[in-house]
DNA sequence: CTGTGCTAAGACCGATCTGTCTTGTTCGGG
DNA sequence: CCCGAACAAGACAGATCGGTCTTAGCACAG
């Protein structure tokens, strides 16, 4: 395996698109809804080698949360970045870009939430998921500015406004509970003197 | 069938048993988790009379989740008209009756959520959700008053600050989320000058 | 050329779940 | 007193799914 042919898959591509093709369909359909077999299927791949890479269908479900906070931290940090005139900007360009995921046919809100949801024993999601909350709040706070929100009140708020807008726009496919939060979003840090 | 012995469960105890036993076991472990089994063994009946009263196992859960609407609606009236006095007063204790129910052991959020997460493809599971978010949204526009917020706006961020904060309660296990929520509602009505 | 390791395809096993059916029992009404 | 309906208990069938194993093909190293 010293070289690899072009076109032809490496290990850490056939893994790497397992995981990619595994979040999609787990994400679509759910976790329960869709089998390993269908996994492996639609990723070209055979089951035994889906299985020499995971251990079992939970080690795969937690590749795929892992990946995709590893996506979406680097996605709304990279959103940040790219509107760094205010605090306003920086906060509302995220709100936007959680419109335009809700947009998209077949957006279910948060999928930590959903496999929090479908696997409610299971230690590890709901560590996840907590880690991936605190991170994003932190997000919030950080664009807001540390020494404009010291408690990090704001950022809190902001924070659940942001999932509250998430799953009523998932709810009621419309991205209203979206742009009423953004709104309000925006005369909170008008109130707070913050830009 | 004249007269029920006491002690005895009549028909409509019996069903209406069953789906107090599901419906709490739903909650608590998942609606794919719990079988139907499970459900007829705890309430003290044999699967066959569980699927005399119910057609299948779809059945059942909608049949839960009609009760839960039924009681969380009449639940949060009733909390809603015991404490008239001022909007605020009216909306906070919606939050704090929330809170409530976030300190118990085993909250998990709503259940109309948790079953649309599990049945993405049951639309009327879906628009049993859609009618619960609309209900509670109502709710709010009435305990803050049509004349008081004539587009609804305010009720909606309400709803929104509601449903976000539900939900982080639930991933954090904490109350603080709501009573942030709580302080933001108060300044919020306060800002719009109402009581 | 030959052997080794990874792969696809799919058979296979065991567990679990939904839904039906059987059997025996109890109880109330005519 | 007796019949029929409803019940508990549990066997049963059919389907699904996670996970393992077998077979055969193919690429690459020696």
């Amino acid at each position: 395996m010293i070289l690899d042919v072009a076109g032809e898959a490496s290990a850490q591509d056939l893994r790497a698109n397992l995981v990619r093709v595994a979040a999609r369909l787990f994400y679509a359909e759910g976790l329960r809804t869709v089998g390993v077999d269908r996994v492996a299927s639609e990723a070209g791949v055979a089951k035994a080698t889906l299985y020499r890479y995971f251990a079992n269908k939970d080690d795969l479900i937690l590749a795929c949360l892992e990946q995709r906070q590893a996506d979406v931290m680097a996605s709304m940090r990279a959103t940040v970045e790219r509107a760094p005139a205010t605090a306003l900007d920086r906060v509302g360009v995220l709100f936007l870009e959680l419109g335009h995921l809700a947009m998209q046919p077949g957006f279910r809100g948060c999928p930590f939430l959903l496999a929090m949801t479908e696997y409610p024993q299971d230690d590890r999601i709901a560590e996840l998921t907590r880690q991936h909350k605190r991170a994003t709040r932190a997000l919030f706070a950080t664009a807001i500015g540390a020494e404009k929100d010291p408690t990090g009140n704001l950022a809190g708020v902001v924070a659940i406004l942001y999932e509250g807008a998430s799953v009523l726009a998932s709810v009621e496919g419309s991205t209203r509970p979206l742009t009423l939060a953004l709104r309000n979003v925006e005369n909170l840090l008008r109130a707070a003197a913050i830009d």
